[in-house]
DNA sequence: CGTCACCTTGACGAGTCTCAAGTTGTGTGG
DNA sequence: CCACACAACTTGAGACTCGTCAAGGTGACG
């Protein structure tokens, strides 16, 4: 895919129609773009807070705490909008976790270029409240939460965010590892293992290969997750 | 202290000085003013999101897990905007942690109302990106962090957002309890305890009172906290 | 100065981590 | 297309942190 291709997939997304040409190409003139490989951290944006815009490919953003352990702070997906911090109480970096094509911005002029438009910002405070949302939903998994809970809340968003219906429920393709998972939940690997076996062996999910899931019973899961009664 | 008084600490707060008196008088109409005695969970917003200054006072946002746990997603001090959300997975409360005074906006038309002024709609954009980095911070500190670590971190926060420097270094006066620390860093009033009283035998903090706090040694608690370093 | 909620301390057990040894997909080269 | 090799995953046993339950302390209020 050109340039040009991935920069209108940003517009489409994020610009609305209304902007003027000039505002569009000053963003144009901001974008750095970057292929990634998996695994790899493509960008550390030098020292400055970026805003990246994922065209193509799925990516974790980590955090570094002492120690080698590592927190994945949230996944995220085509067409996801991620804020990324240069400096903080820890270090974070975005990471692909399958090949990705990736649009770099400089947080601070892609900010004063949406002023231009209130309407930009207000898709970006939107987008910024809904991460917002989700980071609190993990704050509540990780705070209060058995690993089974935990597995079947993540199961459970996986399933909302990426999900695909089929005849026996909603298949999963994950693009990441049981690693990756756990480091998410602040579980261990065997740990995410042990669930889902326990899962498997209740009949509310199937492992038909290494990274596909398919979530057979929602309600139970939801269930096992804690989450509230959703009402009809 | 009288509305209009409270009203005045929103506007300045957020509003920026450019904007008309109009939309001004709009915000004023929309505001819905909240005396709350500490410990009232003073308004659910009746089924809708909800924006909410803290004119006055500070609070916890809870989230209801199953089984009676609380997990405490931020507190909120004077001047903040906290965003409340009455649908999700998990069912959210403001709770006062002393008497506050709280404006309630509708969340929908208060954003609807931002977006005729761009550097509206930018400072609030601006607040989530920080209770974004807030939570985040939280995230990491809940997956990956022992009980010691999480109180380090919690203590530093903490200085850092309602500290008072004083010759023996960071005075704290917290206005939660050992529940709501608990509660927040997911641990028990048992183990935030025990954690205090270790920090305390090797002189990283005193405890003259039980609300107050004093950090002696931010070094070596940031240290304990499993933080970067901090470069010069 | 008494009362009470809040906090501290101790003993024990549950849940998850760590370490170690298999097992099984998945991708590659013949 | 099949066999091989390897990483990823699964399973098991023991250790350790933190939760639970219970019994005192203690500061802050009337």
């Amino acid at each position: 895919m050109t340039f040009p291709d991935l920069f209108e997939r940003f517009a489409t997304d994020i610009l609305p129609m209304s902007i003027s040409d000039a505002t569009h190409l000053k963003f144009q003139s901001l974008a750095r773009y970057v292929s990634a490989r998996c695994g790899d951290a493509p960008f550390t944006g030098s020292g400055h807070d970026q805003m990246v815009f994922i065209a193509r490919g799925s990516t974790k953003l980590v955090a570094q705490a002492s120690h080698g352990r590592e927190q994945i702070v949230a996944f995220n997906f085509e067409g996801d909008l991620v804020s990324v911090p240069a400096r903080a109480a820890h270090a974070y970096s975005l990471i692909a976790l399958v090949d990705c094509e990736l649009i770099y911005f400089p947080a601070d002029r892609f900010f004063q270029l949406a002023q231009e438009e209130a309407v930009i910002v207000a898709t970006m405070l939107d987008r910024a409240l809904q991460a917002l949302s989700r980071c609190r939903e993990k704050t509540i998994t990780l705070g209060r939460k058995t690993a089974q809970e935990r597995l079947s809340s993540f199961l459970i968003a996986m399933g909302d965010r990426i999900g695909v219906a089929c005849d026996k429920g909603v298949a999963l393709d994950l693009p990441m590892s049981r690693r990756d998972i756990g480091d998410s939940l602040g579980l261990t690997i065997e740990t995410i293992s042990r669930q889902l076996t326990e899962l498997r062996s209740e009949g509310l999910i199937e492992t038909p290969g290494r990274s596909q899931i398919l979530l057979l019973n929602r309600v139970e899961l939801n269930a096992r997750a804690g989450h509230m009664q959703v009402a009809a």
